[in-house]
DNA sequence: GGGCGCAAACTGCGATCGCAGATCAACGAT
DNA sequence: ATCGTTGATCTGCGATCGCAGTTTGCGCCC
């Protein structure tokens, strides 16, 4: 509990809070969510987290009551809070509303993309290249999270973006609960490549076939493995 | 609503808080934005909520957090928190996301849809129908949110629904700001009973059709009366 | 040695206090 | 009478404390 890192983690060359203690824990926590640091079923504590990061429970509790509202985590009967674990109704209804959201973002991206925003998503690609020839679970999962981001930032629509990034808070960690082989990687750079030369060539309709493929056939490996939380059941002394 | 018994409201038999006083706090906000009883601008304070509801500062400002983050209300240079204020960019892209989901919600509905939820919006659309012969702003405003909530409500996908609520909560003082006169209603009413019709008869191209005309058409209204906020300027002593 | 029980240590939630910054009102000077 | 300045009071945000409920773990009893 020092006081001296209350108003300054340890970032370095940080100048100061640009936003609110609360906001930056939030971002932290949704980050670590999206790009799939989190396990579905994983439980987070107010005061924990607080110690951690060395401030009060106050700003970590009011960031995890908004991702609870959200839907990204969930309360237990016992007053726990845990990394939200989803059926599959809740996974299907998510994916459908993805198609829509995210092929609407890359309709739009496929028309409003400038030059600097393609620069951008050409390097977000390369490094998802990278990381899928490698096999790098953690690196592909947080480069496929940025690629996708990269797309729909390029439609200039902050709320569809801000949606979207709503639904990848909820499906990120199981995402990461299916972590992904080659063979996953392998179909869906496919769809990847697609989507980098559908925005390219301003191709709206191919851009939005590009992304609903993707998520579509992803949704298939996720969904099959989505009874398999590992992180549930603690039988002892874990 | 004299909240002098803090953690029992007078809701007669109600037997405990049902939810956090925060969330009850969020509800009673959030309804209070999509059936029109704020206008843009107006100005919240947190204390000044605590004080009317009989509660300490705390769960309020939890709940006008999370309305901030979800872009219903918004945080001024000088710290101040007021409904939010549309630019008709903002506007633009609330519109047409709202006809994709709402135009979704209403496919789903036509498929989904029970006689129990088909008579429920029956009696809102009785109610809504009443409310518009009568020229009743308020009541008017408060049925047509409730009318639509029905209808989607019938789609039987919550997330689908929060999402769309969403995106009512912000628009709703807008609408309001808007005033809807004989006009509008009398046109908005021919869209809703073409609603109805098309959901009895599980036509999902249909309610499709008639929710996208009713938005887009209210839209145009609401959109040229955006940039007259009544409550902003305050140019002398209130 | 094994099962039971109670207390300590957790959990989220609300209240209260204090801080830094901004607004506003009232007072004094010109 | 008008302008400038200052202090009282507002704002949101964070820290700390306390409450009620649940889980857990150590010690006691059989």
């Amino acid at each position: 509990m020092q006081g001296d890192s209350v108003t300054g983690p340890a970032t370095g060359a940080a100048p100061l809070k640009r936003d609110s203690l609360q906001q930056q824990i939030y971002d932290r926590v949704f980050d670590g969510l999206v790009s799939g640091s989190y396990l579905p079923g994983q439980v987070l504590s107010t005061r924990g987290m607080a110690q951690e990061l060395g401030v009060s429970a106050m700003p970590v509790r009011e960031a995890l009551t908004r991702l609870t509202a959200e839907g990204a985590l969930e309360l237990t009967s016992s007053r726990t809070l845990r990394v939200r674990v989803l059926t599959p109704e809740d996974f299907d209804e998510i994916t459908a509303i993805r198609v829509n959201l995210e092929g609407m973002a890359g309709e739009r991206a496929a028309q409003q993309v400038t030059e600097p925003d393609l620069d951008r998503v050409r390097t977000l690609h390369a490094e998802l290249t990278t990381a899928a020839q490698g096999v790098e679970t953690d690196r592909y999962l947080a480069a496929n999270a940025a690629f996708h981001d990269g797309i729909y930032r390029a439609a200039q629509w902050p709320l569809l973006l801000s949606m979207i990034r709503r639904l990848w808070l909820t499906v990120g960690p199981a995402i990461r609960n299916s972590v992904p082989d080659h063979q996953h990687m392998a179909t869906s750079m496919g769809y990847h490549d697609d989507a980098l030369q559908a925005l390219a060539a301003r191709n709206a309709a191919g851009l939005r076939a590009a992304i609903v493929g993707d998520i579509e056939t992803a949704a298939q490996g996720i969904r099959a493995r989505l009874a398999e939380p590992p992180e549930t059941p603690r039988p002892r002394t874990g």
